[in-house]
DNA sequence: GTCTATACGAAGATAGAC
DNA sequence: GTCTATCTTCGTATAGAC
C-alpha cells in the first residue's frame, strides 16, 4: 500500500469517526481498528491527533466545494441550488438525527475545547455562507444576500439539532417545506413549485 | 460543611464545566480543584461520571422550571413571555458565541457518544417545547401550537450555533429581531411593540 | 466528611526491528 | 511502510487513615 492510499484511509476513517462519535470521544485505537493498522504504524503518516483533524477538516473542505462546484454546474436556477441545500437535511436525516451536524457539531466540540483548529473548522460555515450568498445575490438581493445566507444556515442547524434531540423526521420534513415557502417569499420571481406551507 | 452543601457545590461546578468545556473534556480533578477538594472526597459524594452528569441534568431541569414559572407568575402577556425567551440570546450572547446553547451543546455531545442520559438532556428540550406550545396555545394558536413551538426551539438553536462558529453578535440581535417579526405576524392580535424587521 | 495513597486501564506518543 | 514493544500521562475508581 502506497504512503498517499494509506493517508487517504485515515483520513476518511477519522472523517467518519469524528462525525460518529466526536474527535476528542474518537482514538488512535479507534481508526487505526477500523483500518486493520496497528498504532504504530499509524504515526508513520501522523504524527498527532491534531495533524489528522486538521487532514479531517481540509478533506471537508475540498469535498464541500466539489458538492458546490457540481450543484453550479449541474443546477440552472439559484433558487433550486438553495432547494438543494434544504434537501441535505432530508437525504442525511437518518445519520442527522444519530450524530447532527457534521459542520455544527464539530464547530461546537472544537469551541467548548478551545481547540486551535476550532477556527478551521468555522471556515466549513464560511464555504456554504459565501456560497449561497452567490445564489441570493443572482436571485436579486444582493443588499442582504449575506444576511439571507446566514439566515438559512441558522435555519438547517436548528433543525439538525432539534432532529437529533427529539428523532423526529416529520419535524425535518415539515421545517423543509417550512424553508421553501420562505425562499418563496424571499424571491418570488425565480420560479419556484409551489410550496406547502406549515406551521 | 455538610454533605448536602458539598454535593450541591459539586454540582453546580460540574454544571458550569460540562457547559464550558463539555462533558466529556472535564475530568473530576478539573471539578475538584474548582473547589478545592481532594479527588477522593469526590468519590464520597459521586461513585461514578454518569452520577454527577444525572445530578447536573436534574439541576438544570430545577432552573429551568424555577425560570418558567418566573416568566408564567410575572409576565402577563404570552406573546411578552415568548419574547421572553427569545431575549435570553441576547442576554446570553457572550457565553452563547464561547459556548453555544448548554442544553444544545450538551444534546449534541451526549448523541454522539450514545450515552445512556442522552434522553434525560432531551427533557431539557422538551420542558421548553411544552411551555412554549402552552404559549402559542393561549395566543389562540392551539392548533399548531407543538409546531411553532418546535420552530422556535429550532430557531434559537440555529443562532446559538451560528453566532459560536462566527463569534458575530450583530448577528444574534438581527435574528432575535427577525424572530420577534415572525411571532408578530403569527399572532397579530397579541399587542406586540411594533417589530424590526430584516433581512 | 475529608484526606493521602494507590490500583488500573486507556490514550497519546516514541523506538527500533523487520 | 508496517509491525511489536514500551514509555508517559491522565482519568476513573478504590482503600483506608484521620
Amino acid at each position: 500500500m502506497s504512503a498517499n492510499e494509506t493517508r487517504q484511509q485515515i483520513v476518511e476513517a477519522a472523517d467518519r469517526l469524528f462525525y460518529e462519535r466526536g474527535f476528542e470521544a474518537t482514538s488512535f485505537a479507534d481508526i487505526a481498528r477500523e483500518l486493520g493498522l496497528s498504532r504504530g504504524n499509524f504515526y508513520y503518516h501522523f504524527k498527532t491527533k491534531d495533524e489528522i483533524l486538521d487532514a479531517v477538516i481540509r478533506h471537508r473542505l475540498e469535498t464541500t466545494r466539489d458538492m458546490l462546484d457540481a450543484w453550479e454546474r449541474d443546477i440552472r436556477s439559484p433558487a433550486e441550488r438553495i432547494r438543494s441545500f434544504f434537501r441535505i437535511l432530508i437525504a442525511n436525516r437518518t445519520r442527522i438525527m444519530a450524530h447532527g451536524c457534521p459542520v455544527g457539531t464539530l464547530c461546537n466540540e472544537l469551541a467548548k475545547l478551545d481547540h486551535a483548529a476550532k477556527a478551521d473548522a468555522a471556515r466549513l460555515f464560511a464555504l456554504f455562507r459565501s456560497w449561497l450568498s452567490g445564489q441570493f445575490s443572482a436571485l436579486g438581493r444582493a443588499a442582504d444576500a449575506d444576511a439571507l445566507a446566514l439566515h438559512v444556515l441558522m435555519r438547517s442547524q436548528g433543525v439538525a439539532t432539534l432532529a437529533t434531540a427529539f428523532h423526529d423526521e416529520r419535524f425535518i420534513r415539515r421545517e423543509v417545506a417550512d424553508l421553501e415557502a420562505w425562499l418563496h417569499d424571499q424571491c418570488p420571481d425565480a420560479s419556484l413549485p409551489p410550496p406547502r406551507r406549515s406551521p
